[in-house]
DNA sequence: TAAATAATTAACCATATGGTTAAACTATGC
DNA sequence: GCATAGTTTAACCATATGGTTAATTATTTA
């Protein structure tokens, strides 16, 4: 009963720590020895098992694009779900993802921005394929009886509302909330009911026009 | 007819140089010899105006966090607008200023991020008294006959809409729009009506519940 | 078990970076 | 014209940082 190989272990031990440092602080502000340093090991080894600091940067990134990527899928394509009914999945879920990861939005947002070309270059590997989801949101766009421009503002809009809270915490926790942490957090609770339901009354108030 | 002084141009320039290397690269990616060249100076000159990089970074945070920050005011106070259209002046003037400053989304999220204590270290000097913009958005909440949390979501929501779609340009426009430029800019255009009148419809919406 | 291979470390290296110094240059006041 | 204060520069410094090397310690394999 004797672990054989250790190697492996050290590996995902380098991973974890560098997603931990990596997301909280950015390439640009990521130490190698920080990594290191927080995976228990030597500084070459992360050499050793990652050639660069880019690479292994690229490594966490790719993974973290996939999570960041609300999987619109399985979602949107269910026959058996009401209009209303597939929004309220879709935004619970990507909050309750946000609320296990809450430091992805800002990372992903830094990220982009800092090198706007990673995400042409990674969006296929974190399996995502535009085409794809713009057809998707095609159908989603005349089952709701939208235009496919209104259709991506309404995406953008659902988008927003779920990541921004998130993105800019600081933001919001000091000027909303006088920097109790609690009721941010309540905040972020009841914001999954709200967001759903703001959508869904919008989009039935079209018809009070 | 001869220039008297410089070094007041000196200054101004190292600030223009460093606001649009910071706003950029944020605090760890941008270099002082970066801003030295983009001022057109020596690298010691920065030093003699601006003791530090942290502190010339301070400058520029404190100036851009302040255009950050909705000017909410004047807009909410206003005795002859409706409540429809204080929303409408809002977004439109919201994003308009994005328009004009692109990057300045991306790069608050960043720094405040990378150290939230530096909101509540600034927030004064911002010119934001948290204190006085909740007791506005309260008066607000009674005029829309919402309670005061449903408002705080509200007013979370507008500026998640108009804020991300900046502040996540790379992926909308890579994703949305095949990453033409053009078309993303298209968007942002209607954005300014599309959010305005989804936030409208949204709150008559409430009443076919 | 001995050779071969993989994992791990300490010490090192080259370069980049924020920051300093001392000297030179410029304008201004007397 | 000269002294003084303010401005600008080239050269320099200490340190941090990503990365490498060579030796050491498991682990595997023949």
């Amino acid at each position: 009963m004797k672990p054989k190989k250790i190697e492996k272990d050290t590996e995902s031990r380098i991973l974890d720590a560098a997603k931990r440092i990596f997301i909280r602080k950015g390439l640009d502000g990521a130490r190698m020895q920080e990594i290191a340093d927080e995976a228990g090991i030597n500084k070459a080894l992360l050499h050793y098992y990652f050639r660069s600091k880019e690479k292994l940067f690229l490594t966490i990134f790719r993974e973290e694009l996939r999570n960041f990527f609300p999987r619109l899928f399985p979602v949107l394509l269910s026959k058996d779900l009401t209009p209303e009914m597939k929004i309220r999945h879709f935004v619970e879920n990507y909050i309750d993802l946000f609320i296990k990861e809450p430091f992805l939005p800002a990372f992903v947002l830094r990220e982009v921005n800092r090198n706007p070309s990673i995400v042409a270059q990674f969006i296929g590997e974190a399996g995502i394929e535009p085409e794809k989801l713009r057809n998707l949101l095609d159908v989603f766009a005349t089952e709701l009886n939208l235009t496919m421009n209104e259709m991506l503002h309404l995406m953008v809009t659902i988008v927003s509302a779920c990541i921004f809270p998130f993105a800019g915490k600081p933001i919001i926790k000091q000027v909303l909330f006088d920097d109790n942490e609690g009721d941010y957090q309540k905040f972020l609770n009841h914001r999954k009911t709200y967001v759903a339901d703001f959508v869904i009354h919008s989009l039935k108030g079209r018809l009070l026009k």
